[in-house]
DNA sequence: AGAGCCCTCCTACAGGTGTAGTATCTATAT
DNA sequence: ATATAGATACTACACCTGTAGGAGGGCTCT
């Protein structure tokens, strides 16, 4: 039962992005969007390190950090967790209301014909 | 930017589920599934309350509590941040992996192919 | 009136989160 | 050798969250 937090995803969207990087280029990516200061995002990766999120290579110097999880798990652990939490598990209710706010494109909504189709066996 | 615990949403439930209530009520729809101690279904009302995510009629004896808000709006202040944080505002690979995952009714899909070619104009 | 029960209030306390400051180390540039 | 700049470690602190315990007020039954 993982739960992320909204700093946790950024700091992992970053590690993700970049697929592993020293500290100073995670704080200059981060800093344009958080203003995060440079011993907070170190805090950040020490702290995710205790709890399995991140891994660090210390063997490098600088140290390098490398996101320890999958996106698509961490995806699709949210997924579930949103799911239950807000729609008491009720997938066509939320669907719906995504649905009807997110704009798509023809291309998307196609695609999502497709699947719905597919599953019609 | 609301952002509702767990806790939270599973007593916004039952204020939502009952239209609101007085604490024993309370206490006893979430007892089963929680195990809650009274004290601690109090001390989330009166914490929520002092956020503007609970009503408490104090002129009646006991007390009733009742929801602020409408479930509906904080699911789509849910929605919203979901999206952003997880799939970083990318609804059609959200959906498609909810689609791909979630076990849906004939009927149910059937709606949703007709939301998509009601967008198709 | 006293006992018991439910209600609300106040208090507590540990663990997590957001956000750094300070101190130290170390490689580099002079 | 030395000043400097960046990296890492240690420490701090306030606020939030989960989870109650105990005190005191009022109704209710005997």
């Amino acid at each position: 039962m993982l739960r992320l937090s909204d700093r946790e995803w950024t700091v992992l969207g970053a590690l993700w992005e970049t697929g592993g990087a020293e500290l100073g280029e995670l704080v200059d990516r981060l800093r344009p969007h958080t203003g995060w200061n440079r011993n907070t995002v170190l805090t950040y990766l020490t702290r995710m390190e205790a709890k399995g999120l991140v891994d660090i290579d210390k063997g490098a110097s600088p140290h390098v950090y490398r996101a320890a999880l999958d996106r698509a798990d961490c995806q699709a652990q949210e997924r579930h967790s949103f799911l239950q939490r807000v729609y008491r598990g009720a997938a066509g209710d939320m669907i719906t209301a995504f649905l009807k706010e997110e704009p798509l494109s023809p291309e998307e909504r196609e695609k999502l014909r497709k699947l719905l189709d597919d599953m019609e066996v």
